[in-house]
RNA sequence: GGGUCAUUAGCUCAAUGGUAGAGCAGUUGCCUCUUAAGCAAUUGGUUGAUGGUUCGAGUCCAUCAUGACCCA
């Protein structure tokens, strides 16, 4: 795994010498501009009407970056971001020094050709070149352009070069891109506001994970990084904000899989007014919209299976559910004995876990939550894991919150905001007594947040969505780590 | 955290414990021609790291590093 260390390879010392010749012929081999006149796509759309074996007096520029070279630089394939255009180098077009010097280059230098339009008789849109500038003279030598870049661990530690070789990863990255602009655009037309919070606290709370400690200098304090935007996003809501939205990096001291990047990206939004029935509508119609504008249709593949992003999504109370799978009726389980009683029978692991609200959650998980395919809001949630969140209006033991599950996983979380003061410092401090016990993913006693609650705050809605995990749906990838252009990974040691 | 597997040339991959190889890339020459890469010749290695077993280790053993997959 050295391959693409600056070491001293002979490859490279063979561009060194072709850039040190091209310096010595007085050629910048780093330049500062090239004005094209043209893309590759717009080429191709220009000139789809161009018969094979037609030349044009079109004089065009064209950009790119070399990835292919045939007949010793007489055809060469540049791509721009838009595509490949071919250039053509004839002896009888290009002056005998220019076409001397095309031995120069090297398959990923950067060029910028000039020439007049041409299709070949074997049909290829073409270039024919009167002059070409290098742009950029390539040192590093790329992977073999057919069998490919595949090493993974290789690719994901230079992704840069995994970018230049495999499209797919910039198609991945750039539906990422459409898919966050469509929800703010979303969000934007519905009168919110994208307003950005503190990544360093002195609490870090909003969300059951650990968090990432950093230290401030100057003020010789350690400082947690933000596992959740929910605790000031509501804070707007408090300070007068009726609609605000994050789309923001959050960190989670946990490990890392296919599904786990230590940082990832939330949207959290939050909407005075209005309860968990309205947002299940509102978290609908965003995500058939973007699903619609990224992939086309909501009607997607993902990993082999067919996901419906139509609505309305499946509706199911979290009791319902574990019946349905089960044959049990948690609300029949009185208290934390009888439920670690049931999950036993069910063989659910119940270690660590510390109230009956905790137990039916780890039953859901282990016996529902893998067979929710299609987007699904599981509804109504134990109160001893949801210290944020309202209380059913009618059933006890239960609050008004949902999660939304897609292919088996979490994809979002919501609910009717708990918006008591007095309820909402027991169930902190509910919290804190776990986390004094050991339980560290359990929250801490946000005091200001609760003083910030003591000032008032409208009924509101919010929910959370994992755009990571969106985007693996809408791009069928099957890893995390394929939807961030950089993700974490281990460094390698340094002591070679 | 546990298990399985992987790591060999720039890339993709071979190699019963017995001389480290191929294709492509690179280089040189020839050729104004093409869609997998024109033809010919040719260079290129601390086999992830450190120990051990052995007459002999890419191969067997141990430890470590990085990663992939599965499990909790």
């Amino acid at each position: 795994m050295t391959v693409l260390d600056i070491e001293e390879t002979r490859l490279r010392a063979e561009r060194l010498r072709k850039l040190q010749e091209l310096k010595e012929q007085g050629i910048n081999p780093y330049p500062y501009k090239f004005e094209r006149t043209h893309t590759a796509e717009q080429l191709k759309n220009l000139y789809k009407d161009l018969p094979a074996g037609e030349e044009t007096k079109d004089e065009v520029k064209v950009v790119g970056r070399v990835l292919n070279e045939r007949n010793t630089w007489m055809f060469a394939d540049i791509y721009d971001e838009t595509g490949k255009i071919q250039i053509f180098c004839h002896k009888e077009s290009l002056p005998e020094a220019d076409l001397k010097r095309l031995r120069l280059l090297d398959k990923g230098d950067f060029i910028g050709a000039t020439g007049t339009i041409r299709r070949t008789k074997q049909g290829e849109l073409s270039v024919r070149v009167t002059s070409y500038e290098v742009l950029c003279k390539s040192l590093q030598p790329l992977p073999d352009s057919w069998e490919g870049f595949k090493d993974v661990e290789a690719r994901y530690r230079h992704r840069y070069v995994d970018m230049i070789m495999n499209p797919s990863v910039r198609d991945t990255i750039r539906k990422r891109s459409i898919a966050v602009r469509t929800m703010r655009e979303f969000l934007d037309s519905r009168g919110f506001l994208e307003i950005e919070t503190p990544c360093l606290q002195v609490e870090a709370g909003g969300a059951d994970a650990r968090p990432f400690i950093t230290h401030h200098n100057a003020l010789d304090l350690d400082l947690f990084l933000r596992i959740a935007t929910e605790l000031h996003l509501k804070r707007l809501i408090i300070g007068g904000f009726e609609r605000v939205y994050e789309i923001g990096r959050i960190f989670r001291n946990e490990g890392i899989s296919t599904k786990h990047n230590p940082e990832f990206t939330m949207l959290e939004l939050y909407q005075a007014y209005g309860d968990y029935h309205q947002l299940m509508d509102f978290t609908e119609e965003m995500l058939v919209n973007v699903a619609e504008k990224v992939t086309g249709s909501g009607n997607l593949t993902y990993q082999g299976s067919e996901i419906d992003f139509k609505r309305p999504f499946v509706r199911l109370s979290m009791r319902d559910a574990i019946l349905k799978e089960t044959g049990i009726d948690v609300d029949s389980i009185s208290d934390f004995a009888a439920a670690k009683e049931v999950a036993k029978k069910l063989a659910v692991e119940t270690k660590d876990l510390d109230s009956r609200g905790a137990v039916i959650n780890a039953i859901f998980e282990d016996k529902v939550e893998h067979t929710l395919m299609q987007p699904t809001f599981i509804m109504d949630y134990p109160v001893e894991i949801s210290p944020l969140t309202k209380m059913h209006r009618e059933k006890p033991g239960v609050v008004e919150r949902f999660e939304l599950f897609v292919f088996g996983r979490e994809l979002g979380n919501g609910y009717s905001e708990l918006t008591d003061p007095q309820d909402q410092r027991a169930r902190l401090e509910d919290q804190a007594r776990k986390k004094a016990a050991g339980n560290e993913e359990a929250q801490p006693l946000d005091l200001d947040f609760i003083l910030a609650m003591e000032y008032g705050m409208p009924p509101t809605m919010g929910v959370g969505i994992g755009i990571d995990r969106l985007v693996m749906y809408l791009t069928d990838s099957a890893s995390i780590r394929d939807v961030i252009a950089f993700p974490t990974m281990k460094p390698l040691p340094r002591d070679n």
